[in-house]
DNA sequence: TAGATTGTTAATCGATTAACAATC
DNA sequence: TAGATTGTTAATCGATTAACAATC
């Protein structure tokens, strides 16, 4: 009922502020790779993204990578180790749910390569969208979803439904036994505590970006 | 150069913190709002977005609504508090850039009434899409934006353009005056230090998912 | 009234930053 | 070599949480 003891291992949970530098320092280092850039270091990387040097590197150090001192980091085992600790190594399978624009944009990103992710399906109530591929990924009439699952694991399910029929969907890939759902709808989804919910919500990052200008309006 | 001084006035700056997790409240009133709730409390919205009542008070305080012992907020009052701290009193103009899938996703999306934003006009370098109306909002050919910026006022660009041309975009509206930039894409944009950037990374949210998804794993 | 909730002041916790010896 | 960068230990800072009197 009190504080969990820490067990016994030496678990270096990644703290959620670091995780998300991470995915950051992640897309930096593939124009790196991309320009094949071989070496970098928390000072270029900090210099980039107007971040201090320190917090790169001790950023960098949760992935338990080890760099060279005057060299820096290589690029290409930097990139494998924030995959490695953010969970992007791993191919997590995923369905998605609402194939309108916002689904459709999901489908046609290219996250497997980069983002440990792969859309094996996607579900939608229209029968006029159902049996098709949609950027060669195929699109069911969402009653098929059970048949689906009998045969498929799926890691995660992405939701792009309209928010009124997200909980309807929540409730029938819990039922699933699916574990993980990456939520882009506003609906706030009640799910068992062992299945883990991130809300994709743009609306944070424009309350942000609001706040800043309306400070700095008056 | 070292710490600036706190300018003299009552200037409480809100915490980035704090912003995000306003607009999550935020959401969570339009709802009881919807369901015509007309009090809540700190503890009420703790239990259902699962934080601790103390944190949800010491958020709602820096909105500057006061609110009643025993009685707790005013579900339309505390509502209004917040837009006006996360800057979604005013409606801040808007066009954006690249009318693609997830172009259109956010043109459909009513930010209006909510969320302080208004589409006035898109942009999109295919001519076949130009001069006609999405979801009841005029789409240009990307060339017309020098002459449109002439006539309106435009608060924030919204890019959603493929990420090798949203530079180019970030470019052009700079220089017509745009001082806040929501980018969508995962280009990094070099602009001026008095033009706001913020970035809507799906990624920085599926790097949460999926670490936790890890941890759990193994 | 009694109980629940507020606002405020103080304590704790965790994250960021600083300092510095080690080193390719 | 000298200089830049690392990893590590300590100090600071800011955000979260606790405690509690005030009150509808």
């Amino acid at each position: 009922m009190g504080k969990t003891e820490v067990t016994s291992a030496a678990e270096k949970k990644t703290p959620l502020p670091v995780v998300r530098r991470l995915s950051i320092y992640h897309d930096l280092l593939v124009s790196l790779k991309e320009k094949k850039v071989k070496n970098t270091s928390s000072t270029i990387i900090a210099d980039i993204l107007e971040y201090k040097p320190i917090q790169v590197r001790k950023d960098l150090e949760m992935t338990g990578l080890v760099g060279k001192p005057k060299i820096g980091y290589d690029v290409e085992e930097l990139l494998e180790a924030i995959k490695q600790c953010i969970g992007w190594s791993y191919q997590h399978k995923a369905v998605l749910f609402g194939v309108g624009n916002l689904g459709s944009a999901l489908l046609n990103y290219p996250w497997m390569m980069e983002y440990g992710l792969v859309f094996e399906a996607a579900f939608d109530t229209s029968a006029v969208r159902s049996n098709i591929l949609i950027y060669n990924i195929p699109v069911h009439h969402t009653s098929y979803f059970n048949e689906y699952i009998k045969r498929h694991k799926v890691d995660i399910a992405v939701i792009t439904v309209p928010p009124q029929f997200a909980q309807d969907v929540a409730n029938m890939v819990v039922s699933a036994g699916i574990k993980a759902i990456w939520n882009f709808t506003v609906a706030r989804l009640k799910v068992p505590s062992n299945v883990i919910v991130e809300n994709a919500s743009f609306t944070i990052s424009l309350a942000v970006l609001t706040q800043k200008l309306s400070e700095r309006k008056f």
